[in-house]
DNA sequence: GGTCGTCTCGTAAACGTTTACGAAAGTTGC
DNA sequence: GCAACTTTCGTAAACGTTTACGAGACGACC
């Protein structure tokens, strides 16, 4: 079923059928009317082939994963919940969502020149954003628009928005030194994931206000998975000089934490203090409950939508470019006391 | 860029171009080497929208899912490690791999109906199937091939694979009964996902062959989350006449139950043993380990991109419809014990 | 030397759509 | 009643590719 049967079917021309579709003006109310009623009955959808081989768009937007990754900065629900909200919006305004999952024996950078040459997206949305990122550098050369999740610090003419790590790992310090905590680790990502450099400054930023010198045997790298929330918990467990506070850059190591700390006969917030990341479903069945942030996933969606839209607007000005940061609210939780010796 | 452009720079037609491209026979080495060098410095790749166009084909895959359920079956990395071990698969075979999320507020059928009609993908692969699945019985009126992950009872001309849920159940029951548990518990999803009824078979056919009568208070649907869980160990620990073991066809409500039975003064194994479904990451982390079962993910997915090109083979014999059941190892685990007072 | 076959390549049609352009019919204003 | 305009629609070109077809060059063979 193509339009040219849609047309004979009706008994007019390909190009008014096709007028009517798309709502384009000077097409008679009655004509309009019959050729989307025979366009329903006969299930025609117009090709997306010719379609955007005609207008040069596609109408639809790329949302580039890495799969593979054990270590993956949200394994749990994140995705599932932002690209929901996204995909609804997008939706609303006409647009189709894909994903793209570059797989881990792939050249990120091979992967996009192919997505880009084959002009299969309008747009796209990268995540997994590196603090020097190859991949923003090409897809500035070219000239399809993109917006990122997660700042990089690679120059390049595009949007992004980001969760306010930073702000994060800040308020966690803030509501540690509150309770009389000084001796305060942090876990931060054992790659070049920009969110670890912005978790690092914030919580640095942390310690100056309070006036509590660097240690830098407090901040251990890890990866951010279950496995390597186990080995940080073992390694600030088993220190000497022992912290009386652990911040997490991700919510996935909080098991792996808990696990290694009830090994060693630790309890979350009566020995050592701990604050995760985001809050998610399964935060609140670890004990004792971790204090964490609070993030609107479905607005975070949304907004990625709109900002991705924005990008191909004629009009200038919503076409400009952006970063946005996106805040979290503080959620209080058992894992946060006050240290047993305050110093 | 496109191959005129390419053609003009090398003084040879359009023709010649798409055939060296393509490598189909009937090129001079000579000018086919030519080709190849040209188009790689001056980065062209083909167009897809002319190229699918032409073809009628598009050389990618389709993998649907559905966002926006916190209760999806699989909540964790899941997904991720299958898809990436699948497009590896489809790369080397030279096809693409899509992700197409049906979004909570869209109609899977009608979502569905768009993706057929736009002819964006050459064959798809369904997830989270219902035993009775529209989608199936409207993909089966299209043309256009596809597979399932996960068994359906509406007929339909495809492929699937399943995990041998029915299999985990029945050597569940079996594990338990072995260590003279005769009161077993199980919790089903809440909802027409085909695997819950493989799933209960199988327990079923367990209980059977052990002799021990069916007590249907013993079966208990909740959400398969983490949250559902929590309300299946409530239930479970607050019977009368306490089940002295459980099953879950999910891992993801573990976290839920041990957090119930934690509230409640229970332990796994020690009061009330546990075998949940499939091992992950976090199993590793739950306290004490559950006992549940190990799936090859990487074998998985390479089997998923092997059924799913089947389907598009010309030779009648690779392009049967099959389906296949994959099994699953048991993994032993500290949460299933003897039970205290055995019958 | 003519016929045939092989190798290589150019030409042009086709895929399904959108849209610039012009034609036909109808409407308005004088 | 005619010019000018508006409304509505049909025609055909264009998007970038692939491929059927045929043409030209060349060698082999009788």
């Amino acid at each position: 079923m193509n339009i040219r049967r849609l047309a004979d079917h009706l008994n007019i021309s390909i190009g008014t059928v096709s007028r009517a579709l798309n709502n384009r003006p000077g097409v008679h109310p009655e004509t309009l009317e019959k050729v989307l009623k025979a366009a329903t009955e006969l299930g025609y959808v117009a090709n997306q082939s010719g379609r955007s081989l005609r207008r040069g768009a596609t109408n639809t937007i790329g949302f580039v994963i890495e799969t593979g990754h054990p270590a993956h900065q949200a394994g749990d629900q994140f995705f599932y919940v932002v690209l929901d909200a996204m995909n609804l919006y997008l939706a609303e305004q006409r647009y189709d969502l894909v994903i793209l999952p570059c797989h881990s024996a792939d050249d990120p950078v091979e992967f996009l020149s192919r997505v880009i040459a084959r002009g299969i997206v309008d747009a796209l949305v990268m995540t997994a954003t590196r603090r020097v990122d190859h991949r923003i550098a090409q897809l500035a050369k070219s000239k399809l628009p993109f917006m990122t999740l997660g700042r990089s610090e690679t120059p390049g003419n595009y949007s992004w928005i980001d969760l306010d790590f930073e702000g994060v790992a800040r308020r966690s310090v803030q509501e540690a030194v509150k309770l009389g905590h000084r001796r305060i680790a942090v876990g931060l990502p054992d790659n070049d994931v920009a969110l670890g450099y912005h978790y690092k400054a914030g919580y640095l930023k942390g310690l100056a206000e309070a006036g509590i010198p660097v240690d830098e045997s407090l901040l251990i790298r890890v990866p951010t998975s279950e496995l390597g929330g186990f080995s940080l918990g073992k390694q600030v467990a088993g220190m000497a000089g022992q912290p009386t506070a652990l911040l997490l850059c991700s919510e996935v190591t909080a098991a792996g934490v808990y696990a290694a700390f009830a090994e060693m006969g630790i309890e979350a917030g009566r020995d050592i203090s701990v604050v995760a990341f985001r809050e998610n479903p399964l935060m609140r069945f670890l004990n004792p409950a971790p204090a964490c942030f609070r993030l609107d996933l479905d607005a975070l969606g949304t907004r990625l939508g709109e900002t991705v839209l924005d990008l191909l607007s004629p009009d200038e000005e919503i076409g400009r470019r952006r970063g946005e940061i996106v805040p979290l609210t503080f959620v209080q939780g058992k894992s946060l006391q006050p240290p047993r010796n305050p110093a």
